[in-house]
DNA sequence: TTTCATGTAACTTTATCTATTACATGAAAT
DNA sequence: ATTTCATGTAATAGATAAAGTTACATGAAA
């Protein structure tokens, strides 16, 4: 299987843009994120069309975010990328004539969905504000312990 | 992405094997699920080192079902394939020093480590024998409405 | 001893995600 | 105005993983 990793890194790349005073380009983020600035414009863009964040071109330009992080959820994030397949497990085939294989697929998607269903109202109760906060929380523990 | 369809075809195998009186072979078995014999057996192997099936060689060899439908479950099956992961979304880096990126793979982990444990669950609440008895579930109403 | 069927390794094909290149667009600085 | 910076996007290449295929070995029944 080969999975995408758009969200968490889109995730990592907002936290980012939260903490930092003014737009960030493309080069930087790519850069923190090890990745290419073709690739962060390219994943962003779906955040761009969700009115999530803002680019501005030219001098001083860059990602800003544009949205308030205590409503967005990471539901909302998982949107704007067009919601990506959550799962690697797939049926063979989506409208089988066989019955048997109708029983397979049902029972399958049944749990499937189910389970996707929790996942997406997960993803809905979490905000950014509060990725943010776990943040600050490890940043505390981090240095509770070198005092120490 | 790319997705994985062991689990929804190696069921529908099982289903066919389980139909069937006597050992199926690789053959038949990859025409009904449209796909190559050398892929079955690679596929069964999983589950035939698990002891859930058994294959002979030679005239009249093939495959045949080797449990108790009434106890195994989809999960049994999902193990003896090798547990192949469930999710498309994976982490951009799995171990990073950046604690914003920590903070946000550990909200995603936490997210998709309780959907996952739902879904297995789900699929250890699912037998064999249920997935048939839905089969002639559907057998019964298909002839019902032909009979209309 | 011939035929059938699995067991497995090696290789090819196909699909998809990521990376890169190339060039266009537009905004700020000079 | 012109240069510089940065995004926008298409097109192409690379990497990875699943599925398909080929080839040959093993072993059992006819
Ligand atoms: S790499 Fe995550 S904070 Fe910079
Ligand atoms: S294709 Fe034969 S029963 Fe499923």
């Amino acid at each position: 299987m080969k999975s995408s990793s758009r969200l968490s890194a889109v995730l990592h790349a907002l936290m980012h843009m939260a903490a930092h005073r003014g737009p960030m380009t493309s080069e930087v983020l790519a850069q923190c994120m090890s990745t290419h600035p073709v690739v962060v414009r390219r994943t962003m863009s779906g955040l761009r069309e969700a009115g999530l964040v803002t680019s501005t071109k030219g001098h001083n330009g860059g990602w800003s975010i544009a949205c308030d992080m205590e409503k967005t959820t990471i539901r909302d994030i998982h949107e704007a990328l067009g919601e990506p397949a959550v799962y690697a497990i797939a049926n063979s085939n989506d409208a089988p004539q066989c019955l048997l294989e109708q029983a397979v697929n049902a029972a399958l998607d049944d749990a499937m969905k189910e389970a996707e269903a929790l996942l997406l109202a997960r993803f809905q109760s979490l905000t950014l504000a509060q990725i943010a906060g776990d943040f600050t929380e490890r940043l505390r523990q981090r240095h509770r312990h070198k005092d120490h």
